[in-house]
DNA sequence: GTAGCTGGTTTCCTGTAGGATACTGGTTTC
DNA sequence: GAAACCAGTATCCTACAGGAAACCAGCTAC
């Protein structure tokens, strides 16, 4: 429901001393906002964070590795996940049935990204209470 | 159907190979939290990469070069990211006042980061197209 | 004197993300 | 029969992030 912005990359083409500054920083904003379309809110990055270092997961166990998130949050997390390709769902036909999520080939390009955001952190944590 | 194997986590055995899954998660999660919670929201994120661009940047000029975002918003996001250390506000007695604002060099350990962010929706938004 | 620039603040309003709680429906265990 | 586990849904509710618009004070140029 986003992206129809319209840009006037062409609005005031006369000559002009310097770049078009808002153009050009919307360009390079925009993938930035994408990201954070997809991976904002509260417990996205949490949850792939999660399955980067859990694996296969099942449901109540991922609950359970992520202090304080309620199984509606997660549920709906999940969905929008699977949605755009960050995450598989597998059920398997057991005795109480199991439900199996895990980070597809995708998912797994946050890796990077979602280390570099933990280790700043652990940085800020450092640098907090150092003060 | 009858019998897949389950999967016994609680598995009668001796301690288990497995740590404690919660909290080995947590400890690896909350640094990422802290993260969140200080870039968290739509905009803070947004104006360090404007500054990361534009270096020392007016307030108006900021505003402009985030499409979208209000001066309310703008001017909290600002107060938010200076008592975090993330950036400079430096008052100019000029005739009309200036007040220019600029990431600290602490601020600017965030590059990596948040360059890593906007690649990945560049990546992200290359592969929506082409579906 | 009035219109514009600067950098904001204040007020008011709304949408929705997210929390609490209860429930389903099947299965196993006691 | 009761209780506990699984993977969720359904409902209800509230707090707060964020948007719109008006306003402020100082200065300048016309």
């Amino acid at each position: 429901m986003a992206s129809n912005k319209k840009i006037d990359q062409k609005a005031s083409s006369t000559s002009m001393p310097e770049l078009d500054r808002p153009a050009e920083c919307a360009r390079h904003l925009m993938p930035a906002m994408d990201t954070l379309e997809l991976l904002g809110g509260k417990w996205k990055l949490l949850i792939v964070l999660g399955l980067l270092y859990g694996g296969k997961t099942r449901f109540k166990q991922l609950q359970k590795s992520i202090p304080g998130i309620t199984g509606k949050v997660l549920s709906n997390d999940l969905k929008d996940l699977e949605q755009n390709g960050i995450i598989t769902r597998t059920v398997y036909d057991t005795s109480p049935i199991t439900v199996e999520y895990e980070l597809t080939p995708y998912g797994r390009t946050l890796e990077k990204l979602i280390l570099e955001i933990r280790e700043w952190g652990m940085i800020h944590r450092q640098r907090i209470l150092s003060e």
